[in-house]
DNA sequence: ACAGAATTGAAAACGATTCCCGAATTTGTT
DNA sequence: AACAAATTCGGGAATCGTTTTCAATTCTGT
């Protein structure tokens, strides 16, 4: 429905670049900010909400709940979930681990969850926390 | 360690009688805060905050927590339908509210993360993002 | 009724995030 | 290269939800 066209920016560039920089760990927005603050980058703070927040549209980085803090995000590796849409994540609290997950009964719960509730899931956004089998 | 006394105030019986009141039913702060309010019944907002925090540490009630928005609070009735372990939350990126769902067929996902995936799903951790039927 | 401890409420402080808006940048088109 | 339109930028102000401060009040056990 809304296919907005995204500029390519140098500032959205080097979050990128920074965020892939620091696989598998926990970032929240003041930590982008004093990080570019330090590098003597040139990034407003609003642009890394903002670019933060497209990143997580597109499925490029996922965003995590802080329980009473800041919102965390990480960057979701390359391995390819092929078409984000269509891949699913899941957050070990153990290990703190990244799980990717294309599998075709997940999807059923996207048409269980709209057709029978009403609601309409957006994979990139969600992300299912839990242990995974190593930490069980 | 930290056994300090609790004092049964007329506030914090209010504050409890009301969740009781609506059993299953998220409410936030300021929910409460307004509904007050409106009864003309004399708490504060920081009593309320407080309150409701110390209430949780009583395990009286659960405290749910999702980005974008304030939390959620829920009174853990006695009856208490299979708690609130058995339940998933869908949170709506239009409008902001934290939906409920008890589902038999939800509970499906679970099993199948575990038995084909290996990962055990956290329910109360686990927040579904998307948009509600009235949003759509 | 007393003393000490805990709670209260109003306002201020707070941290995280979003909004505002004029300026700058990117893109596709001549 | 020059242009216009769309998008993004950044700095500060504004907002939101929550916590803290502090003097006054209420609760508890004795």
């Amino acid at each position: 429905m809304n296919e907005r066209q995204r500029y390519k920016t140098k500032q959205r560039e080097i979050l990128l670049d920074y965020l892939k920089s620091v696989p598998g760990v926990h970032v929240t927005a003041g930590d982008v900010c004093e990080y570019f603050r330090r590098q003597g980058a040139a990034i407003g703070q609003s642009t890394v909400y903002r670019r933060l927040e497209s990143l997580v549209d597109e499925g490029v980085i996922k965003k995590y709940v802080a329980t009473g803090g800041s919102a965390c995000f990480e960057y979701v590796g390359e391995d390819a979930c092929e078409g984000p849409e269509r891949c699913f994540h899941c957050k070990c609290t153990g290990c703190g681990r990244l799980i990717h997950l294309h599998c075709e009964d997940l999807e059923e719960i996207q048409v269980h969850l709209l057709e029978k509730h009403g609601f309409m899931i957006d994979p990139m956004r969600t992300v299912f926390y839990g242990l995974c089998e190593d930490c069980r």
